[in-house]
DNA sequence: CGTATCTTTGACCAAATTCAAGCCACGTGG
DNA sequence: CCACGTGGCTTGAATTTGGTCAAAGATACG
């Protein structure tokens, strides 16, 4: 109830990511109602939202920032499970997800909804069980592709599959001869627990990538791409790896 | 509205997964109406039910046999993404889900239902809502601990995961002295290509384990265990790793 | 008894990890 | 302005692990 932090109609309507992701996939009256509940939130790099013993009822739009779930065993192994980018939502399930960590990678920005209140408005708002139930699906076949990819895949696949993959989800400057400019701001240990290779082996393919003319390192968080698609070849995706809510038709 | 293989009610009733899995999680009233829209089906073993390319509608509830989910890369590798065991439903998202491939691994007995009168019934019933989506929250789990071994754990430890889980989920017929007998009908390629490790590796892994005394093999398709918390510890999972409906309090 | 299928075993090899050190950009403080 | 420390990235050499390939057992079934 801290009215300080409430969201409110005006800051949900001059919200980035209002048409995209999960709120873009909503009607203006469910969303108006939505941003009634939303209290916004800002962290720091690499906060933990919880720990790997389950968290509360949590649940939020990611506004800015990216964050990661993820996982470790006991001698420090860590697997990545999921990468969030703004748009998405958070805690999709209604279960406490004990064994999942939650953190920001980098700053970030939350649109945060108190369970219990987004409980009540689905239970009777049917497009908004609708909406809760296509993120799930969604981050199911985001896992069964991480699977394949971890499966599989060799490194140099998986990475060529993220990258190309990254060209749609991370910020992508078209330059003006064909391609873009692909910013990270992920450290390469995170993309590297994602895929499961080593920041080491990360740094190998790439240059190799570059030996190869499929990318150009501008520095170590910018890479120009002048194919992505060639990129989803070699990484195994069908050609629109990612549901982009952009209406053009795809080029056959 | 082939009558002849029509389910019923009476049919139903001495269904052997009735009260587990899927079924067993919703009320006889409601339980009763989807007996009246399912029919039963056999299929061989390695049937395609459908490829890689998308399904259609498909519903149906495992009655008995194993099934798979699969995809294939273009040069053979396979990567198994499910496997699903008597009480559990296939085709649970209602998206065509393209790019997967579903099998029979054994000869199956399926309780199909039509997609459309599943929504239709989903669409009146919250409690048929609410059980569909708690199994897309439980496929989502078990993805998790799929991409968790395939990321950071070693083919030991995945195996050694497995055999306990398979405890819980494939044919384990308990001896007097403790353990039991676990029967497997899947073969190790099946196996192989679900934990991403060769079939040979398998071989080599399962008798290193019985040379450590923590498993002994009977002969290829069964195997006895003494101890599966011991393989569960090993294998990375917690104490209790996967729910089983059974009402009994874990030990402590 | 032969055939087919599945499992097991062995020898060799390739690939990614590990470990170690070096590089670079950045911010701080003298 | 420049030394210095820090964190992230890169590079190289040695090592290990599980894969590949090939062939031999085992089992079921006609």
């Amino acid at each position: 109830m801290t009215e300080l932090q409430r969201l409110g109609e005006g800051k949900c309507m001059a919200c980035s990511v209002r048409r995209t992701g999960f709120c873009g996939s909503l009607d203006p009256a469910l969303r108006g109602r939505l941003a009634g509940l939303a209290r916004s939130q800002e962290f720091p790099a690499n906060h933990r939202f919880c720990d790997e013993d389950g968290h509360p009822g949590f649940f939020a739009v990611l506004r800015e920032g990216y964050m990661r779930m993820q996982r470790h065993s006991i001698d420090g192994r860590r697997q990545i499970l999921a990468l969030t980018v703004p748009g998405e939502m958070l805690g999709e399930g209604g279960e406490p997800q004990a064994g999942y960590g939650l953190e920001s990678v980098t700053p970030v920005t939350l649109c945060r909804i108190e369970r219990g209140a987004l409980d009540r408005l689905a239970g009777e708002a049917q497009e908004l069980r609708r909406a809760l139930y296509a993120q799930l699906e969604e981050r199911l076949e985001r896992l069964r592709r991480l699977t394949w990819w971890l499966g599989v895949q060799t490194p140099e696949e998986r990475l060529c599959g993220f990258l190309a993959l990254a060209c749609e989800m991370l910020p992508f400057e078209p330059l003006p001869d064909g391609g873009g400019v692909l910013t990270f701001s992920l450290p390469r240990s995170d993309i590297a627990d994602y895929l499961n290779i080593t920041k080491e082996t990360i740094s190998r393919l790439t240059h190799r990538l570059q030996a190869e003319g499929l990318i150009e390192i501008r520095d170590p968080r910018h890479f120009v791409i002048r194919d992505p698609a060639a990129l989803a070849r070699i990484g195994g995706l069908p050609q629109s790896p990612c549901a982009v809510p952009a209406g053009g038709p795809a080029e056959a």
